[in-house]
DNA sequence: TGCTATTTAAATGCCAGACAATTAGATTTC
DNA sequence: GAAATCTAATTGTCTGGCATTTAAATAGCA
């Protein structure tokens, strides 16, 4: 294999494209086992210890796993929607923390994903993923509950609609979209008659699921997308008055 | 800072988590510099290079990026839409390849995610956007355009559409639903018959978000996922009768 | 003084060589 | 034949060094 060294990017930075475009394209494939870093290195003609940083970039991205020993080294990892997840999330979070996106707009990205899979939860719903749901939905109305249990259960139960859908693919992407919007509803105070409206809803939302009536559960999602819009915008303004 | 050398973990990737964890939680801020490779090797009681394989890692997730010279470093990064696209593609894209999802399970993830915006982009859709999606549908309809270059029209089609919605949060959680598709569908074969259908869908979209019709456009993208699974449904019945 | 060229220092990029730790398999021993 | 030991391969880590890049400090000059 060649490099080019009139590049403008790192010697690490083109072995590991090289290989995760190899990966792509399906010439390695799922658990095989990749040249030693001592092979790679001649190979690719440069030392083991840029060899080992393109290794670790690629292993970054699970996109590799490494084994010691004597039949160890560097096997193509299966990429799993469970590994995907955390690296989803955690993406999605830093987008929007770091480019200052509103809180409408990321609300009405998130709502309109979640309105999106409900017509498939309502169909596919499970007892398992109602119980979840009921379970949170107790969990919410317990009194003296912080505001950031209150929101960390909020997300549980919202996950839970997403995984009724019984779609990876679906859960996967919405993952982002829901956790991601944690820290920005942290931000968000709950007084107690707005804690009862959501309870409200997120029971109405699972009766629905109950009873596989899809319009019902839509017509939650959209209340409760209006309402927590509202209330982040009474927040705002608050806030603004105070300055 | 300290670093378990006991843990189970390499030390580099302790070393790159304890900055991600920093850089999450906002103890290291957008454009911060982080300390010199020197500086952190001292830190973190470790050698250069494992410090170099840690901000490697980083560098592969577009957390930092690096400058060399006199006031060089490694940087945090402004993670932005742009950069996350392609990093949310190629993961979505290796999630289908590696872990056996069916089409039917993809398209309709794919289906359901472009519905949830369609209403957005009825209400919201630019010149622009509505300008590139009938070039699109016009390049389809020429003759002799291979199978690969219709789906990646197919692709760029579906894409304006997203992007009417006008909110970024929804282009990125989609774009990998969007885009992990197309080598799937390149392993359908499209007759005359079957583009016509679909570009005739694709004109009753672009019509209906001219219209600002969110009925009619949903009622559209509905019928191209139930056209789009039966042929792919019929190319996999062919394909075993084959066998 | 003010501009240009040069030097300098700091930082990353890369390399060579070595040793430690781990692990599977081969070998030896009982 | 089973258990213990040895061996070889591989990754993990360290030391020390040189090359390259870049901005700022310095020197030279008009």
């Amino acid at each position: 294999m060649k490099i080019d060294p009139n590049s403008a990017a790192d010697l690490s930075a083109q072995i590991a494209k090289s290989i995760r475009d190899a990966i792509i394209s399906g010439d390695l494939i799922v658990d095989q086992r990749l040249p030693s870093e001592a092979e790679l290195s001649e190979q690719f003609d440069v030392s083991r210890p840029t060899v080992r940083e393109a290794l670790k970039r690629l292993a970054a991205q699970s996109l590799i796993r490494t084994q010691r020993g004597a039949t160890g080294g560097a096997f193509v990892n299966r990429l799993s929607f469970e590994e995907a997840y955390p690296q989803q999330i955690t993406t999605s979070t830093l987008l929007l923390s770091m480019n200052a996106v509103s809180f409408e707009t990321a609300c009405e990205a998130r709502y309109a994903l979640e309105r999106s899979c409900a017509p498939l939860s309502a169909k596919r719903r499970s007892a398992d993923h109602l119980a979840t749901m009921r379970a949170e939905i107790h969990r919410q109305s317990q009194p003296g509950l912080t505001d950031e249990s209150f929101c960390a259960s909020d997300v549980s139960f919202h996950r839970a609609l997403v995984d009724c859908a019984q779609n990876p693919v679906l859960s996967y992407q919405l993952a982002g979209a829901v956790e991601a919007m944690q820290p920005l509803m942290n931000m968000i105070t709950f007084s107690a008659r707005d804690r009862a409206k959501i309870i409200e809803l997120h029971t109405q939302l699972a009766d629905a699921l109950d009873a596989h009536d899809a319009k019902d559960a839509d017509a939650a999602l959209a209340e409760l997308e209006r309402y927590t819009t509202n209330l982040a915008k009474s927040v705002m303004e608050k806030r603004q008055s105070k300055l």
